[in-house]
DNA sequence: GAGTGGTCTAGACCACACT
DNA sequence: GTGTGGTCTAGACCACTCC
């Protein structure tokens, strides 16, 4: 560490005197803060093997132990998964057994939803709407990529999403290039444009299906739906993806855990 | 620790030779689940400080270090809240600033409700339908407390609760003894009862208002609302109260963080 | 056996709160 | 000042994986 004397105690103590704004972190804070960037930039791609902790340790001139401080941190964000006797690795959404690792809805039988399927239904540039250039951060007139898209589960339809992406990551997303993808959408964005989905933030409402939408999902007019809008986040808390999903909750329900 | 060796090392090198079930676990977690148990038993009450890590470290036989590990857990578990400088205390839900803890409805223009206020409907006891019973594990004919209340946002109805507790754990909860409660219900459940709500499960639905739901949130018939359905649970993943809400969400949404 | 993460210990100092 | 949790270090041994 650079900025921070290695030597034993709280970095604090090597603060500047007159100190205003920064506020100090933690040693293991700053090694995290340096891991991050790291996975940032791509020094370590997704499903690599980050350096292990004595060669961080050493790198960044700290102990041992405040660097698994950072990394457990890291893991717990599930940035990182360590697995123990091989290494830790940078997390991924491709090459995963979980297929969609923030779609919370599950069968009302039970287990995990089973014989998906998904049909894209429309993908198209365009320039981005007034609502969608706002929570994505992006100016007034920029491009935007939309995907319309149907998921089926033991061939029902159930759920009918609407998925925004800024224009100028995604260049060259096509409709052929998501028919011919296997697996969840999130690793095709993470090997083909280098965008890896950190977190999310979901806002859910009940609303009733409009005629289109009812046609699609095969209800009737006006049927209850879950309304779900998804802002997920890449690195730097940067939001990169609007998917504003309506779920038909007849068999099928969204399952979360509070704590 | 009685059944582990604590000087240096992991505890599975303590094992019988021909052991087939119980598994070992870490010193830490051993000495987690001692705490935990001594929070079951009542021997810390909610609000209280729990001894500080070095009086738990000698009482335990094992370093400080172990048992900051099986604290930071616990904290990390919402089951203590530790304070620098003061020490660490038992979680409770009563004195707290959050109104509602699991509530996870949010006005659309933004922060937190305000101007809530609560209006009991019912409060009665009777034996508990086949459904609630079993989800809440109780024999077919034991008894249930069934509250139904109405909670108001700046004067309007938003969510229309249906809780149902055990009767044996919450006997004497009354109409008037929750009328005259202020602050969150679980408040009164840990205080008056001595029951802790750790953790919760919910399965979320859209649904079309009945008749009566629909005059109670002074909505239209067959307007769509998010069904909550949450099962809270206690010490040792006991489940004791079974919560069926419903939200209208014309002006509020239910909030989700995804990672 | 070598290398990795996982656990445990012991001791030091820092930041914060109360007295 | 005293006591609390918070951070950092250094060294030891264990468990798992691969060679």
């Amino acid at each position: 560490m650079a900025s921070v004397s290695p030597s034993s105690g709280a970095s604090a103590a090597d603060a500047p005197a007159a100190e205003s704004g920064p506020a100090f972190s933690p040693l293991y804070q700053q090694i995290k803060a340096l891991i991050t960037r790291s996975l940032q930039s791509g020094e370590w791609k997704p499903g690599e093997a980050i350096p292990s902790e004595m060669d961080l340790a050493a790198r960044f001139k700290v102990s041992q132990g405040t660097v698994r401080k950072a990394i457990d941190e890291l893991a717990t964000e599930n940035l990182v998964v360590r697995r123990q006797g091989k290494g830790t690795f940078v997390a991924t959404h491709a090459e995963q057994k979980i297929q969609y690792r923030f779609l919370r809805l599950m069968p009302d039988d039970e287990g995990a939803p089973r014989g998906t399927e998904r049909r894209i239904l429309e993908c198209r540039r365009l320039r981005a709407p007034a609502d969608v250039a706002r929570v994505l951060e992006l100016k007034s007139g920029d491009a935007a990529v939309q995907i319309r898209r149907l998921l089926l589960f033991a061939g029902k339809p159930v759920v009918l999403d609407d998925i925004w992406l800024p224009g100028a990551a995604f260049k060259g997303l096509t409709a052929e290039r998501l028919a011919e993808t296997r697996g969840p959408l999130y690793g095709l964005f993470e090997t083909e444009f280098g965008v890896r989905m950190i977190r999310a933030e979901e806002k859910i409402r009940a609303v009733a299906a409009d005629a289109a939408t009812a046609q699609l999902l095969e209800l009737p007019p006006h049927a209850p739906l879950l309304s779900v809008e998804r802002l997920s986040f890449t690195y730097g808390d940067k939001p990169v993806e609007l998917r504003r999903g309506l779920y038909n909750t007849e068999s099928h329900y969204y399952r979360n855990e509070l704590s």
